[in-house]
This record gives structure tokens, sequence and C-alpha cells, in this order.
RNA sequence: GAGGCCGUAGCUCAAUUGGCUAGAGUACCGGACUGUCGAUCCGGUGGUUGCGGGUUCGAACCCCGUCGGCCUCGCCA
């Protein structure tokens, strides 16, 4: 019953050979005399033929078989002749003319075919995961994320990289994320958390001295889902000692170069390095999609005394006046302008003001707000040519950035400014330390609270928060990021500095890091790391549009498995265990896996 | 917490302005057929139109609520 071959290995070369293979059927043609079945496993198809001749009882079980029928099937190897090669099989040059069948199990009507070009609902594919991980797309997809995993343990290990495992059974820290919190059956009352990332062990194992760790590392994170987003997702999380920002950084660069040379995509000599200023100046975001151009431009000094209130009155209160040229925008319609208001207008912009660039002159829109020096200047600042449109948005910075942001991401793809396989890569670098909360009335941390300041700026600590520089970097694919890392506080000194900064007090402080405050006295050495998403890395890899796709089992974006209806609700023996009482708000009635125990 | 799109046979979809017994392809079941490869041909089973309420002579369609999936904002150090 053993396999001798995959059903995607077979050749003409091994033509005459006595095989055995193993796999689900998926598709039999019953000629009446001969059967011909279709037989996959994750390597591929290969074609047996049933001839009545042989033996009318295998035939006969031959014509009863179905979709996804698990068989095993013996024969010889035959070359199926000029006429009859299929190809578009691999196997195509050759068949098994089977002289053994065995159903090594039937299968009940499938939900949906594997092997349907037709796109299957994904509530149904989530449900029926096992049926979904079957299609040739996804398990390619599973196996390319393993590849690249052992790409990362390659370079690392070839780079002197320990890998260690770091708790998951944690602390929680208040700061960041939302914990997911684990009681304590030994401890009444106390909860572990899940770790957000293994960032205090890592930075642990370097006053250890190990040097250069990593770690495929699962994060947990209990926030709101997304398409690029999921409660538990996995990091390549790497740290090392005496370094410098560009050491981390060329680590990453020459995993992602060897990433992207096993997938046959482009990774460039050196990749393109932005400050965080001019991130948001020109891309409006702190990751920039560098596929294509349509820059930002911030025109306020040149609309400032135009007749158009708006401008003027926006750009007197303090706000900014910026906008984007998109080339042929000229043809937009009435109707296409009124889908980009309504598009920035979902994001909080007040407005879009608009001009289509004639040879003449602007036409429609806000044309005629704009004098024949302003249009110049306009023209100018933009490299405008006739047949453009001109869009812009006035507000404060912040929103008149991510209104931009996002209008130019639509119009980078609704205009075809780029290939679907096109990658651009970049860092980006030189982000304020801190920033201010204006809810919570404090500074928050912008990558996290152990990141270091640029030393330059340590005296303005305390004077100017919002001027400090941190030596943090992310690196950004086609205007997803990646990846962050950061030379991190290696002085007990500065890192008690940056914890009052941020408002935890130093009993609090203690409280909460007060083992990385002793490590930090015990001869902590200089250091820093980075973080990659690893299932961002594999979704951009494979060109997909969701992580769910190279997530073998994933949560819908109510964090819900819909596969095994995880979360459920506990058996109450186990609550008592734990010392906890639920208790849930009356119009919050629990749906998936209401536990059968419960209640008894 | 908010906005948007969606939910009809196992699966993918259709159903004119609110109007006939809710249809088609595929899957499944039965039959025919010895070279197909998305086999073909003939016949058949299959429906709580997500769920609950309302409007109406009449609801898949309109209204309200609710559940679920997806996208986005907030959130994600």
């Amino acid at each position: 019953m053993k396999r001798t071959h995959s059903c995607g290995q077979l050749r003409a070369a091994e033509v005459g050979g006595h095989v055995r293979l193993c796999g689900w059927v998926r598709s039999y043609r019953d000629h009446g005399g001969v059967v011909f079945i279709d037989l996959r496993d994750r390597d591929g198809v290969t074609q047996v033929v049933f001839d009545p001749t042989d033996s009318p009882e295998r035939h006969e079980l031959a014509r009863s078989l179905r979709s996804e029928w698990v068989v095993s099937v013996a024969g010889k190897v035959r070359p199926r002749g000029p006429d009859r090669i299929n190809p578009k099989l691999p196997t195509g040059e050759i068949e098994i003319v089977a002289d053994d069948l065995v159903v090594l199990n039937k299968s009940d009507t499938v939900p949906f075919d594997p092997e349907t070009t037709e796109k299957v609902a994904e509530e149904t594919r989530l449900k029926y995961r096992y049926i979904d991980l079957r299609r040739p797309e996804m398990t390619r997809n599973l196996r390319l994320r393993a590849q690249i995993c052992q790409i990362m343990h390659r370079i690392l290990d070839e780079r002197g990289f320990v890998e260690v495992e770091t708790p998951n059974l944690t602390k929680s820290t208040p700061e960041g994320a939302r914990d997911f919190l684990v009681p304590s059956r030994l401890q009444p009352g106390c909860f572990y958390a899940l770790p957000q990332s293994p960032q205090l062990f890592k930075q642990i194992l370097m006053v250890a001295g190990l040097d250069k760790y990593y770690q495929i590392a699962r994060c947990f994170r209990d926030e709101d889902l997304r398409a690029d987003r999921q409660p538990e997702f996995t990091q390549l999380d790497v740290e090392m000692s005496f370094v410098v920002e560009a050491d981390v950084m060329e680590v990453a660069n020459a995993v992602l170069r060897e990433i992207c040379a096993a997938c046959g995509k482009p990774f460039p000599q050196e990749v393109p390095v932005l400050s965080y200023a001019q991130a948001i100046d020109q891309y409006g975001i702190d990751r920039p999609d560098m596929r294509f151009g349509l820059l930002l431009q911030d025109v306020s000094q040149i609309v400032k005394t135009s007749s158009f209130k708006v401008f003027a009155d926006v750009v007197a209160s303090g706000g900014v006046v910026k906008g984007l040229c998109a080339p042929g925008g000229g043809k937009f319609t009435r109707k296409d302008i009124d889908g980009y208001t309504a598009f920035v207008a979902e994001l909080g912009a007040k407005g879009l003001a608009w001009t289509k660039v004639e040879e003449g002159g602007f036409a429609l829109g806000s044309a005629k707000f704009f004098t024949p020096e302003v249009q110049a200047q306009l023209r100018q600042a933009f490299g405008a040519k006739a047949g453009d449109i001109l869009m812009f948005v006035a507000d404060k910075p912040a929103a008149a950035n991510k209104a931009l942001a996002a209008l130019r991401s639509k119009l980078g793809a609704d205009l075809g400014l780029y290939k679907s396989d096109d990658f651009a890569w970049c860092w980006v670098t030189q982000f304020p330390l801190v920033e201010w909360n204006k809810e919570e009335n404090r500074w928050d941390a912008m990558h996290h609270p152990f990141t270091s300041p640029r030393p330059e700026d340590l005296d303005r600590l305390e004077s100017d928060p919002g001027g400090v520089g941190a030596r943090a970097y992310d690196i950004v694919l086609n205007g997803t990021e990646l990846g962050g890392g950061s030379i991190r506080i290696h002085s007990p000194q500065v890192q008690q500095r940056v914890f009052g900064l941020l408002g935890i007090s130093e009993e609090s402080a203690r409280v909460k890091f007060g083992f990385l405050l002793d490590a930090l006295r015990l001869g902590a050495p200089p250091h820093g790391g980075i973080a990659l998403g690893l299932d961002r890395v594999v979704m951009l890899m494979v060109g997909a549009d969701s992580i769910r796709e190279v997530v073998a089992f994933p949560k819908t974006q109510r964090g819900i498995c819909l596969m095994t209806e995880a979360p459920g609700q506990p058996d109450p023996r186990q609550l008592q265990e734990l010392y906890l009482r639920v208790n849930r708000p009356q119009d919050k009635k629990p749906v998936p896996g209401e536990n059968p125990l419960s209640g008894q």
C-alpha cells in the first residue's frame, strides 16, 4: 500500500515501471467501457485508466468512484501516444493502467469543488478549510510560506544568530495594544498575558550575552481585524548586540533579498531610504507606496492669498492646502470626481477641490479662484500638463495627509500607475520618538517605550519631546509595512527618563518593567533589532490581498474561527477551577461554540 | 464604536416596476456510451430566498430589527 511516487512526479522516463499512487479523486470520466480517474495529491495530478477487460470487478469499483474519494492505485506507467497527450498536465505524457484499486475512504458530496475556478464565498471556505486547503493555490501558499521560513532560518543561522524560544504565558504590559489574558489556576485572580511580541525577552537575551538572537514568533494583539491583521500573527523577531541602525537594516535586507530571489521577485541593490518627515510630506503616510509618483505638494504658500475663501481661511488658521496632480485625470467625469469627493469625505475630509489643466489655463471646478499667476505657480509646483487634474484637500496637516494618502493610493490603482507585479521597497527612518495623545493628554511612544532617542536629541527629551528623533526604522513594500525595529535604550538612566516622559512613574515602571530596569543595570550591551511580519511578507510574495490567504486557519473579522467555532464557552467547572465568574451583558448573547456542557 | 457592500438549491449565480408552480450551470442520484482529460448525451432529486417582525390582495424584491461574511475609519506601543 506504500506509495512509490507522488501524483505530480511521473514523466515519460518512468514508462514501463510499476508504481503505486495515493490521492484524492479529482474527476472521473466513465465511458461505459474505459474509465479515467484524475488522481490528485499536493504535488499534482495523474491520470489513471481502468480497462474492463483487465478485471470486471475492479472496473465496476472504478465506476463507483466519486469526487474527493481517497484511493490507492497501482499499475504500469504507459505512454499516452502523441494524440492523447494532455499538455495542461506536467504528467500529461503518461497514464497509469490500473491493476489494483483500493478505496481508502469515501467522501460525502463536498461543500464545494476544490478544483473549481469559481470564487467560493470566504465564509464557506473558512468553515471547510480542509477542503479549501486542497486547492492547489492554497497548497502553494502554505508551501511557499514554509520555504520562506526555511530561508529565514538558513540566512540567520549562517550569520551566527541563535534561535531562542520565549514564553507565550507572560506578563501583561499595559502599553500598546490590548492583551489577551489567560487566567492562572495556581495563582487565583492572576492572569498571564499572551505576548504582543517577544520584545522584552529578546532585550534580556542581549543582556544575557546571546549577541545575536532570532525567533519565528507568534504574537497576540486583541485589536480589531483587517485584511492584513489577525489577532495572532507571526513575526521574524531579531535582536543584535553592539550594532547601529545600518547593521540591523543590512540583516533584514539580506533576509528579504534571499526570499525575493526564491520567489522570483525583485529586490534592489540599494533600498531607498526616506525620512519620516519626507514620507509624510510627499506621500501623506509613513508607509509610502513607491510603485508610482503622484507626490503630494504643499501649496499653502501659493494659495494662501487666493480668493478661494476655504483655502485662505485654512492656511490662516494653521492648516495646510495639499494636493496632487493626477496625470490624464482631465478625462474624469463629474461622476468620477463626485466619487473621489465621497471617498475622501468618508475619511473625514471636508471637501475635495479640483480643477482640470488645459493648454490655455485651468477649467472647471475651482478654476475661477485661481489667477493666472497662481495657475502658473501651481502648474510648476506639480509639473502639470494639459489633460491632468489637480485635486486639493485643505485641512489640518494630519487630516489633509490622511485623506490625500488614501486618495493617492486609490488614484494609483484607478489610473493604472503600476503593474500588478511591481515591487517597490523603501526604508522609513528618523521617526519622532513620541507623539502627543490628545485624548489621554500625554506623550505616547511612537514605536515602543524601549526605543532609543537619537543621542544628539537627548538634552531636549524633557524640554521638547516632540522634536526628539527615535533610532527607529520601518521597511515598507508597496505601501504595506512589513516590519520595523529600533536601536534600544541600554542605559537605565535614559530608560527611566523616557518612562518619565511617557507618564510612567518610577514606582509603576518598577512594577511593570522592574526586571528590565534591573537587567539594564547589570551589564546591558548596546543593542537593537527588528521584527518582520511573516504573514504580510508571504501575502505579498504570493500576490494575495489578505493574510488570510497565507494563514492555514485564520479568524474572521469578529475573531471567530468558523471551522472550530472558537472561541467557545467554558465548562462551568473550568471557570470554578479558575475562580472566575462570567459577567456578560444581557444584550450580548454568545453565538459561536455554545458549550453543550454549560448550564448543567 | 461608526460607515459601506453582501446573504436565493451542497456550490456559483438568475428571477423585468412588488405579480405565473423561484430558474440555470455545476455537484449529487439513475441510465447510455471503449480514449476522455472542465468528457458527452438522456432523465431525476434538491428551496425556512440568513433569521424575526411589518406594509400589501400579493414580498426574494419595500420598511424596521437582528445574525453572519467582507472592506474601511476609530483602534493596532
